[in-house]
DNA sequence: GATACAACTGCATATTTGTGTGGTTTTTAT
DNA sequence: ATAAAAACCACACAAATATGCAGTTGTATC
C-alpha cells in the first residue's frame, strides 16, 4: 500500500533551515498515504522545477531568503493556478497572514504544529479544506464581521428598488437619457429618482450618492 | 481544581435535541476546566436568562424552532457585546454559514465533530481564536482572495496622488470650484486632472470614475 | 542635456445636471 | 376602503460638467 500511488498525497517542500526540511521530508515520506516528491532550499529551486511536476499540496515557509514565500505562492499560482498551497511560519503575525492568503495560500500553519495535525492539515488542504490556527482564523473572521456591520448600518438608507436600480446604472455611467432608455421611463422620472436618492442618502450629487451607496453596500 | 472557580469555562448550550443537548452537558460538565452553567432548548429561553448571567462560551445549534441560531446570535451579541458564541450545525452550507459569521459568531463546527475537537474549540474560542472545520475556513478564503484578486488588477489605472486627491474630493460631493479651493489650484486645473484620469480609468463621467475606483480599491 | 512625466493654467462651448414646482397612476399595507 | 408608498410624467432654468485646444514649469531618469 505504501507505493500505491492512488493513495498518496504528493507534497513538496520549501523551508531553508536543513533540520526542520529534512524532518518534514522524513515524516510525511514515513507516513502511509502521504510522499514527499521534492524539498527545496529556495523558493527560485522550487519554481524552476514546478512546471510540469505532479504535486498536490507545497509546503512553503514564509520567511525564506531571496524570493519570499509570499512571492514565491504568487509566482507558483502563476505556473500552476490549481496548486495548493500551505504556509508554514513563526509569526502569527496579521499581515503576514493576509499578505499571504490573499497572494492565494490556501491555509496557515505555526511552525510549532505537532507533526499529527501537520498531517491532518495536508490531508484537509488535499481535500479542500483550508486548515489554520484558530487565531488567524478569528483575524479572518473579525475582517468579515467589520464589513457586516457595516452593511446594518444601512436601516435608515433605504432604497427602493427603482432607485437602487437607477443608481447602478449611474454608477455605470450611464447619463440620464441612457438610463431613461434602458429602463423605459422619461427623463424626468429618472430625475424624479435621483432627487429622492439625494435626499435619503443627504447628498447633492452623483458622485457623492455613488459614493455612499457603494461604501455602503447598498449597490 | 474541579471546582476551582478560575480554572473554568462556563459554557452555556442551546441546543433543542434532547439526546445532544445533555451529551454535550455531560461531556462539558464532567471534564475539567469547563463547566456548563445552563443549558436551553430554545433561544428564547436562553436569551432570558442572558443578561447579568455569567457566561464564556456558548454553543448555538443553528437549526432552532421558534427563534434560529443566526437570529440568537444578534440578539445575544446586543444583550451582551462580548460573550463568544460557537455555532453547531448538521449542514455546511455556503450561505448559512456566512449569515452566522457575519451575525457575529465566532466559531462554526459540525455536529459530528469528535468531543475532544469539541473541547479543545471551546477553549480556543474561550483564548480568543475561531476554530473552525477547515471547509468553512476554505470558503472564507475563497471570498477573501477573490477581493484580492480586484485589486491586482489596478496596475494599469495608476493614478498619480493628485488625481486621487481629486477623485477622492469629488466622491465627497465637491464640484470642481470646491476642490479648486481646497487644493489650492485652479478649476481648469482640477478640470485637467479629471481629465487625466477619465482617460486613465475610461470612463466618461464623475459617477463611472467614483464607481470604479472605489470598487478596485483605488480611494 | 534630452526625454518623460507630473502638476499646473487658460479659454470656449455644447451637453448634462440639480432643483424648483406641479401633477397622475399603481402597489402595498392597514 | 383608504391611506401611504412607490413609480410615473412634465416644464423651466441656472449651474455644473465634459471635452475640444494650447500651453508653462518643475523633477526625475537616462
Amino acid at each position: 500500500m505504501k507505493n500505491d500511488k492512488n493513495y498518496m498525497i504528493k507534497v513538496a517542500i520549501v523551508e531553508d533551515n536543513n533540520t526542520i526540511r529534512e524532518g518534514l521530508a522524513a515524516l510525511i515520506s514515513g507516513t502511509n498515504g502521504y510522499d514527499c516528491v521534492g524539498t527545496y532550499i529556495k523558493c527560485e529551486t522550487f519554481l524552476e522545477d514546478l512546471p510540469g511536476k505532479d504535486i498536490d499540496v507545497v509546503l512553503m515557509d514564509i520567511g525564506l531568503p531571496g524570493i519570499s514565500g509570499i512571492e514565491g505562492v504568487k509566482k507558483a499560482k502563476e505556473i500552476e493556478p490549481g496548486i495548493d498551497i500551505l504556509m508554514l511560519t513563526v509569526y502569527e503575525d496579521n499581515s503576514v497572514v493576509f499578505e499571504a492568503l490573499c497572494a492565494g495560500a490556501c491555509g496557515y500553519l505555526v511552525k510549532k504544529t505537532p507533526p499529527l495535525r501537520l498531517l491532518e492539515a495536508i490531508k484537509e488542504v488535499y481535500e479542500g479544506g483550508s486548515p489554520m490556527s484558530s487565531n488567524i482564523a478569528r483575524q479572518v473572521i473579525t475582517l468579515f464581521q467589520q464589513n457586516a456591520a457595516i452593511e446594518q448600518e444601512n436601516e435608515e438608507y433605504k432604497l427602493t428598488n427603482r432607485e437602487k436600480e437607477v443608481l447602478f446604472k449611474l454608477s455605470e455611467g450611464n447619463n440620464y437619457q441612457e438610463i431613461a432608455d434602458a429602463l423605459f421611463i422619461s427623463v424626468d422620472t429618472v430625475r424624479h429618482h435621483i432627487r429622492n436618492i439625494y435626499s435619503k442618502l443627504h447628498v447633492h450629487s452623483q458622485s457623492e450618492a455613488v459614493a455612499k451607496a457603494i461604501r455602503r453596500g447598498i449597490i
